[in-house]
RNA sequence: GGAGAGGUGGCCGAGAGGCUGAAGGCGACGGUUUGCUAAACCGUUAUACCGGGUAUCACCUGGUAUCGGGGGUUCGAAUCCCCCCCUCUCCGCCA
């Protein structure tokens, strides 16, 4: 959520902002609605500050009837009855009008917070202008030693490559028809070396976070409330990418949804809090599993471990001070994790700036981390893939726009103390999300011979070994 | 799943229709005392929003709301009524 403060100040940024992410929401019908609002609101609060006063001048003296009245009947009793009705008549006006405005501002909100839930926050001045995802920005490219990827893959390694689709068949990691028996399309079944693998590199970047980079592992719940996914951005915009579940067990029943992303756990932990200063950066990664629904995708990447409805992965977030500086340092920083990871298990990848239009509406700035994939692209003369890069990672950089929603806020001068509170600001990237990133690693790590290298880095989480098949 | 108890400020805990934005305690902060520390004593001690002022990010001032959330009764609700959410205890069931 955007400061509606700002708002005021400066619509036209606000505007401009959604319009450069193609984000459509009515700026204009917000601020009439919100100075609609406030109008009503003084004069609400004028006629309640009137009513307060009559209730502290007039209640004693009808303390005072009501006290004489006790034990009273016939003429006496009427008279007093009609007295206690005449010192009330006031009061009881003002209460009629107190609720008709009431009325009226409960007939605008539901609309105001809507459209205000939807006012993306405006993305940075460096982010470059963009009507798609073509118009993002390679501002990185890195190549293990001795490959190249401005060639092929036969040209760096003598021969042509697999996909990951042939290499999972032929040594036996994945069954996509059985995956699909029991779940639909776009399901699958890791098999024994795969599910190992898919498990070692979790467990590598869950080490490499933890023991290396001064992050606290969190298991965080999956399955979440509404209130959750607004908090956290991806509602009311990211609705029918999520699995609903009805839950009606419990009283009125209500609604509960799976999560897309740990982000969503992670960043509700301390949701509706008020965090010592001392206490940030927060630093947390967990390794969950994420569901999408792909809804809109229909027909792109069906096949593989690419685009599918149930994945792995370990996230990082950070919450830090409310200050750019220190935003754009951790998100340089977040990004460095992940370069460093992919160093050392051999994966070439880029870096790309997203363009305005392929932000969502939480965030400041994104990063995307694609890594090289042989088995993707264009066809080549001989029928084989040119390989492409594929996206493996994003990072994302939101400051105060997701605490803002989650009320999550921080105190200067430590707890108890009397500084003014303040909406944290907030970070996110992936650190490694499998099946996919298993695309890149099977298909780089491929031998001429059918077999897949284990780096060393990562022997230790297969027991030792040092290749499948 | 059955039965019961409860949710009050940073924390503990009173209050049971008006004098309650809320006693008391703890903690924190400021001060007095003191060779230093401790102790003692005095004072301060919520948040959000709307308006006004000095002016500029720090204050002053008027007002409104907030005692888990929402609605209702009443001239007036932390207090009474209804719905919801959450926590705890006991019994049952279960990986």
């Amino acid at each position: 959520m955007i400061d509606i403060r700002q708002l005021r100040e400066n619509p036209a940024r606000f505007a401009l902002g959604a319009k450069a992410k193609n984000i459509p929401v009515d700026i204009d019908r917000l601020i009439a609605l919100d100075a609609q609002k406030r109008q009503l609101l003084t004069e609400q609060e004028r006629l309640r500050a009137e009513q307060n006063r009559l209730a502290k001048e007039i209640g004693p003296q009808i303390g005072k009837l009501k006290g004489q009245l006790k034990g009273k009947h016939g003429p006496e009793a009427a008279d007093l009855e009609g007295q206690i009705e005449q010192l009330s008549a006031k009061p009881t006006a003002l209460k009629a009008a107190v609720a008709e405005i009431e009325s009226k501002i409960n007939e605008i909100d539901p609309e105001l917070n809507g459209i205000l839930l939807q006012v993306p926050l405006p993305p940075d001045a460096d982010v470059p202008v963009g009507s798609s995802a073509d118009d993002n920005v390679e501002v990185k490219r890195w190549d293990p030693p001795a490959f190249d990827t401005r060639k092929s893959f036969e040209a760096n390694r003598g021969f042509k490559p697999k996909t990951h689709l042939e290499l999972v068949r032929d040594l036996g990691l994945a069954d996509f028809e059985r995956g699909v028996k029991i779940a639909g399309a776009r399901s699958y079944i890791l098999t024994g070396d795969g599910m190992r693998l898919h498990q070692a590199v979790l467990r590598f970047a869950v080490d490499f976070m933890t023991q290396e980079n001064g992050f606290k592992a969190m298991s965080v719940p999956v399955v979440v409330r509404e209130e959750a996914m607004v908090g956290t951005g991806f509602f009311p915009a990211g609705r029918e990418q999520a699995y609903h579940i009805e839950e009606s067990k419990r009283g009125g029943g209500y609604d509960l949804f799976l999560t897309g992303t740990g982000e969503v756990g992670l960043m509700g932990i301390h949701q509706g809090e008020i965090l010592d200063e001392a206490m940030l950066p927060l630093r947390y990664i967990t390794v969950s599993t994420c569901f999408r629904r792909e809804a809109g995708a229909a027909g792109k990447d069906t096949a593989g471990l690419y685009r599918i409805h149930q994945f792995d992965k370990v996230e990082q977030v950070v919450i830090c001070k409310a200050d750019e500086a220190e935003s754009r340092a951790w998100h340089a920083r977040m990004i460095g994790f992940v370069e460093t990871l992919l160093q050392r298990l051999g994966i070439p990848y880029r870096l790309l700036q997203c363009c305005t239009a392929d932000l969502g509406p939480k965030n400041a700035s994104m990063i995307d981390i694609e890594s090289w994939m042989p088995g993707r692209g264009e066809l080549g003369p001989d029928k084989s893939p040119t390989g492409a890069y594929g996206e493996t990672h994003s990072a994302s950089r939101l400051y105060d726009f997701q605490c803002r929603r989650l009320n999550m806020r921080y105190r200067a001068g430590g707890e108890g103390g009397k500084g003014e509170t303040t909406f944290c600001h907030s970070l996110n990237n992936t650190v490694l999300a499998s099946p996919r990133f298993l695309i890149p690693f099977l298909e780089i790590h491929q031998n001429a011979d059918g077999t897949v290298t284990i780096p060393e880095c990562l022997r230790p989480y297969m027991g030792g070994q040092a290749r499948i098949g």
